[in-house]
Order: structure tokens, then sequence, then C-alpha cells
DNA sequence: ACAGTTTCCCGTAAATGC
DNA sequence: TGCATTTACGGGAAACTG
């Protein structure tokens, strides 16, 4: 589970003056009393400076000063005698590494004393790495900042940290960087905000967000009620409490738990509304169904809904939502294949994923073999398999990608990121979260 | 989850020297890092004592000196400054609370430098509280002992724990204490061991266990192959690796979890052989069956077995084990509610709780109730409940009670040990094991 | 290589602070 | 009192260490 992101700041010598470079802000979540390690790199290397230079990590080395943001909780190094000496690497970097460093409060003050009340995990820290070096009878100061890191206490945070991250990132292509951000925070396009969100599903599912989706988010989330053309969302709504991105992230937990597979083949249509579900099976042959995430459960769940004619109506039912403990119980596969209605238990009322995929074509390699039945034992079957007429023939499965142009666009942004992070500072947290794998 | 065990030693101040007492072992589990608190009391409650004796604890203190053992694991308290005065009670006691004590290891020394070489939860060591008195112009040195305590590191080294605990309890009621008990440990007769066993179960689902359930576990631990007359059982078979405790902690554990009501109402059978089961099913009607504890899973599985009597054969079918996850995704009197054999899927083949209990009237009451519809949702039903013919009238509920006998000594027990339990130093840990819930 | 032991750390629950 | 944040620690797994 170990993530590699690499955070990067200059530290060219240029006369007797260090110069840092400033560049994009990717910030980091770290976690108290969670072990990390920081490397900085020093791009003049030179033979002379080897085992000669030391470098110290310092937590919020000056911020308080240089921002707008006060009141800000103090933290410092566990392992403070964490000072290595540099280290001649293979590549022929001049590198410095630091193993075991972890961060825990100092309550020095009583917090609050100035009161900037960001949340926890809209505070902006830095750890800059400082040296001074001595070279041809000058000495100098080195300073190598890392990006921005946003400090936790518990994991249960790390959905909001990771909301400040996402918006962080998005503004950083625009504007230098800020750790005053959360203070006054700028509000994103939908343009923008549909981008990060697909690369979340890219990330943990290996597929992103299709056009069909990201509109069925778009009605979600932007509020066009008043006088906003250009779909401005604003960080409250989007981060604070009740809040879509804590029903997202639910959902992309769900996914990368249980439905990888299934998101992956793109059977999973997922951002459907109660409407358009109903208006996309209405005209399907009975026994159509699709897959959606509830709307209304917080924690990440996802069900299907399905259409039955008879009588002459038009009957759309949606079934119970199978929530993150559903699913580990049985898959959503078995579920599926398992799936009746109570007014008949001989027959499986699913028949074709929308448009017109038999349910055994789409599924029917996820479900669950027999085991082997074990010597004496009767084996168990939770549920009842009914034999079911051959199906119709239906066309090769459809895979719904998303569209080319999009993803094009993404892998453009990823090479863009990629490229600007070739260098001196990085820190690598055991904690894993999904937007840094592309670093 | 808070246990309170009580450990003792009385403090009398005689002349000048302090006497302790020596009382049979109650040995705790504590485990490094975890917080648990310790309070010692003074029989001489003199007024003039109040806030002005002050009591150390020390790990180990002498002991390596005093006892067979050596290379012990060292240890030492995390907050060393626990050294708390003293405080007058309600109940008119003088006691000293020290509130947050935890264990670390020191690692002083190679460990394995002298090779008495036990495992770790074989290790016994005490915690002593030591004060100095000073009262009319003599000064005199008193210490309290707790009783042994087992020092662990890992959850995972709970069950091992706790076979030493319960061996030392049994030894200790006819030994003096004995730090060094498991450099050579005496054997126990199945006559204590089965006391014992049958106490766990007491104390985890509120019932001992009955004749035939210890004659069950006799003839799987007693080895009476050899000339061994008395059923003597060593330890090493007891506890070392593949061994039967680990077995039944797993089951105890399962009762916990999952199995509490059924095994209180004396539902679950459970110690019955393979052959046993035959033996009383074979003879029954169709559709009786037995719950029984799985023989050959490690982890502490529940299974059930039933007799079918067609075409003139008597097949006794076992059902593949329930492990904790299967339980956890659905309760046993809804797993056997809904049992279906895959020949046919409309009727349950589980009729009769041994010997002739309608399944229903046992278990009916712990059905999963439907829950309300959640609006706008079809339910989900996981499995098929099948209407069945009015059962033949069947006699109330036989409940399978120990034997009154051995309940009365069991209780007997508990008083003894209760009494001796009224005083002078306690610890308690926020650990919960299930022995010390009796103290 | 390995077994016994410890450390690491997530996720949940409880405790704490404000 | 309620909410935001931290602490506690069981449980599973990895890392250690002879």
């Amino acid at each position: 589970l170990s993530l590699l992101t690499k955070l990067l700041a200059n530290a060219l010598v240029v006369e007797k003056q260090p110069v840092m470079s400033s560049l994009p802000q990717r910030p980091l979540i770290l976690k108290t009393g969670v072990r990390f390690t920081a490397a900085v790199r020093f791009l003049a290397n030179l033979p002379e400076f080897k085992c000669r230079v030391k470098v110290k990590p310092v937590f919020d080395k000056d911020v308080e000063e240089t921002t707008a943001v006060h009141g800000l909780r103090h933290f410092a190094f566990n392992r403070d005698n964490s000072k290595v000496l540099d280290v001649d690497r293979p590549d022929g970097g001049l590198v410095a590494e630091f193993a075991h460093m972890s961060l825990k409060e100092s309550k020095t003050r009583p917090r609050g004393s100035c009161e900037s009340r960001l949340g926890v995990t809209e505070e902006l820290h830095v750890i800059k790495f400082v040296t001074e070096l001595q070279f041809a009878g000058l000495s100098c100061n080195i300073e190598a900042s890392s990006l921005p890191v946003v400090v936790i206490s518990s994991t249960s945070q790390i959905p909001s940290a990771w909301a400040s991250v996402m918006w962080c990132n998005m503004l950083s292509t625009s504007e230098p960087r800020n750790l005053s951000l959360f203070v006054d925070p700028p509000p994103l396009t939908w343009q923008q905000l549909s981008q990060v969100l697909s690369w979340q599903f890219l990330s943990v599912g290996q597929r992103g967000l299709d056009e069909d989706q990201l509109s069925m988010l778009r009605d979600k989330i932007v509020d066009f009620s008043t006088d906003n053309p250009d779909g401005i969302i604003h960080w409250d709504k989007f981060s604070k409490n009740e809040s879509v991105w804590i029903w997202i992230d639910g959902i992309l937990d769900l996914i990368k738990r249980h439905l990888v597979d299934l998101w992956q083949d793109g059977y999973i249509m997922g951002f459907v509304s109660r409407k358009t579900t109903w208006d996309l099976l209405k005209e399907k042959p009975t026994g159509t169904f699709l897959i959606r995430f509830s709307e209304s459960s917080k924690e990440g769940a996802v069900t299907f809904s399905f259409v039955e004619h008879s009588n002459g109506e038009n009957n759309v039912h949606a079934v119970e939502p199978y929530t993150k403990k559903d699913l580990l119980a049985q898959s959503l596969p078995d579920s599926i294949d398992s799936y009746r209605m109570k007014e008949d238990l001989t027959r499986n009322p699913l028949l074709y994923l929308y448009p017109d995929i038999h349910r055994d074509t789409a599924f029917g390699r996820y479900y669950s073999t027999e085991k082997a039945p074990i010597t004496g034992y009767v084996t168990r079957r939770r549920v009842q398999v009914a034999d079911y007429p051959t199906p119709p023939p239906s066309p090769p499965p459809v895979r719904m990608d998303i569209d080319p142009d999009a993803e094009q666009v993404i892998q453009e942004l990823f090479h863009d990121i990629y490229d600007s992070c070739g260098s001196p500072v990085w820190l690598t947290s055991y904690q894993d979260t999904p937007l840094t794998q592309y670093f």
C-alpha cells in the first residue's frame, strides 16, 4: 500500500542565493503517528558536497508569518533525530533520505487563539528541508519546501482531506501556491470539477465518467437556479456537511472494494436519476434492468432497477440498495443472479442488462463457482438458481466508453503532472490515496 | 469492555515488618501499550498516613533472583511519573490509584542470554507496589504484589495467554505461587481441566458443559492409550501448536459473537462426535437434526446434521460448517430456517431439533423479522421460507441442563474465589477476558 | 528460511475538547 | 449540549529478529 508522491522544489545554487522553484500544488495527506519518508535531492551535485551537507526537516517553518492563516495547529516530528547525511545514489543524484518520519501535534498554545477557524482538513502545511552550505569560503542557507500537506489524526478524516486536495489541485493550475487557500476558497467551474471527479473513478476503477454520468452529477451539484450561467461550484457546498463529495467518496470506496470489475466493464451505469431510469427502462422488454448508485444512502450503496410490463402497466421496480456490508456477504453478480421477487420465488425477474445484454453474458463470469464439496459435507446453498429458457440472441457486450476526446485530455494532463515531478524533494507515505497513484 | 480484576496482597504492618499474604494465583493478561489502572489499598488506615505515603509501582522487582526463570523479557511503565499519593475513599479505605499505566518492553539485554526459552505467554511477571512508611520514628518498607501477569504484545496472543491463565489457576489451588511454573509445568487431571473448560462456557455463554459434552471432550483430549488411568493431561499437549485449546477457544469466540442465545437456551449440543451424532439421529424421524461444532475447522465453526430415511436407508447428512464470516452474513437461526438441499428447493429438510422440538419452536423467536419496507424500494429476500404443514404436537422444549450437583460445585468455587478477592491491590485493564468477569 | 514475536496501521468506537 | 477532533485499541497483516 505504499504510495510515492513526489513533492518538489528546486534547490539551484545560483551565486550565493538558492532559488526555489514555485510549481503547481499537489498536496499530500499525512496522518499523525503514521510513518512516512521524505527525501531531498540536491541539483548541484558537486563531489565536494558529499557527506558534508546536513539537512534538517522543519515543520511549518515561517508559515504563520507568510500566510493569512493564524491559529493553525502545530506539529513536530516524532523522531527529531532523523537528520540524515547525504547519500550518493546510483543515478548520480545527491540525496538525503529521512526514513522514519512521523508527526505529532504539539499543543503549545490554546488553539483558536486567533480565530481563523478553518476545519483541520482545510489547514495547509508545509515541510521544509533546510541546510547551510559551506562552499568556496561562502556560506548560504538553502531551503526546499514540500508541497502543501493536510494533516489528519484519524482515517475518518480522509474523505474531507481528499476534497481539499482535489480543490487545491484544480486551483493550482491557475494560481500560485497559497497556503491560505481555504480562508477564502475560490469556486470551481463545473468544467474543472467534473474533470477531477472523473479522475477519481479512473483511478479507483480504471474507468472515468462518461457524458451521461457527468450530466447526472452536474444536475445534482450545480445550482443553476440563481444567475450562474458558468456553473460555478462553491467549496462549502461541495465539501461541507451532507455534501455531494461525501456521497461520491462513499461510492468510490464501494467500487474500490466490491465493484472494480463491473465498473471497469462499464456494466454499472451508476449515476442515473430515477426519472432517467424510468425513461430508459419503460420502453424496454420486461426484465430489462440497470445498475445505479443509491442517491439516498450516504454511505455508498448500489442497487438495480428493472422493468415489468403486466396488465398493460409499465412498472419500474427499484431494489433496496446493497451496502458494503451486503456485498461482503454476497457479491453483486451473485445477488443479481439469485434475485427473486417474493411473489414468485422460482423466477429471476432480471433478464437483460440495459440496453439488451443478457444477464449471464454480462455477469456470468463473476458468479461464484461452487466450491469443490468438502468430503462428507452436504453443500449449502444460500439461494436458488432457477434455470432459464435460452435467451434471445444479443449483440456482444457494449462497453459504455467515455468520450475519446475527454480521455485524451485526461491523459495529457497526467503527462503534464508527471513531467513536472521528476525532482528534488519527495515524501513517501504509507497511506494510500487515489489521486497520487498517478505521480 | 472494561474488566475489573482484583489482584491482592495484604500489607499488614506487624511490628516493623510488613507481611504479605500468599494467596491463590489468578494471573492477568496485559498488553503492551494498552492502558490499565491499578490501585493499592492499605489495610492499616491510620489518619497519620493520609497524604503522606508515596507508592511506587515496580515491574518484576527482584523476580529473576527469586525464580528459576532467567532471560525473561523486561518491561517498564510508559508513564513512569504515575506515582500517586494516597487518597481517602468514601468506604474509609486508604487507596492509591494509578490511573494511566501501560507497559513497554525495554530491550536492555540481548534476549535469550540465559536460555530458559519459555514462550512469551508462559512468562509470569508481577507488578509490585513499594512504599517506605515513616511512623513513630520507625521506617519500614512495604511491598504489595499483584498476582502473576502474562504480558503480550498482540491480541493474537490472547488465546495462548489465556491457556496459561487457566493452567495457573487450576494449579494455584494446590500449590503456592510459582512464577517459574511453566519451566516444568505440572500436568492436570481431567477432573481439574474439565472444570475450567466448563467455566469458560459458563462465562461466555451463561451455560456450562453437561456430562455428554464433557465426555466427548475427554475422549478428544485425554490420551488413555498409555498407562494413564487418572486421565493426566500435559501442558504441551493442551497448549502447543494445533492444540485442543486453540480449537476450543475458537468455539468460545464463535459463541460469544454469534451464538450466545442459542447456547444459553441449550439448543446447541455442540460437542458430539460424528459417531454419536449418527447413533442419536438414526432412530429418529426424518428431519430430526442437531447442532454441533466442526471438529476439523481450527477457527471455530458450527454445523448441523440431519437424518433422512428414504428407500429404507438411513442417511445422516452433515452440512458444510458455518464460520464467523458466514454467521456475520446470516445468523444461525436464519440459516437453519432457510436451509434447502439442492435436490428440492421448496422444502426445508430440518424439522425437529433433537430430540423432538419443532424447528420454529426452538428458533422461531430468533428469525430476523422483515424490516419495514423502505418507501419506493422492492424488498430483497435472500432466501425462501416455505410454508410447512402443522407439525405434530411436541412436548415443551427440554433444556439440556447441566448436572445440578456439578453446578453447585461450580457456584461454590466462585464464591471461594470471590471471597478471597475483597482487598488491597487490584488492576483494571481495558481488555476483556472471560474468566475474570467472575471476580 | 522460518517460527515466534512485535510492530504497523486501518477502521470503528469512545473520549475529549470547545 | 452538540459538533469537531483526537485518542483508544481490536484485528489482520507485515516486519522484524534472531
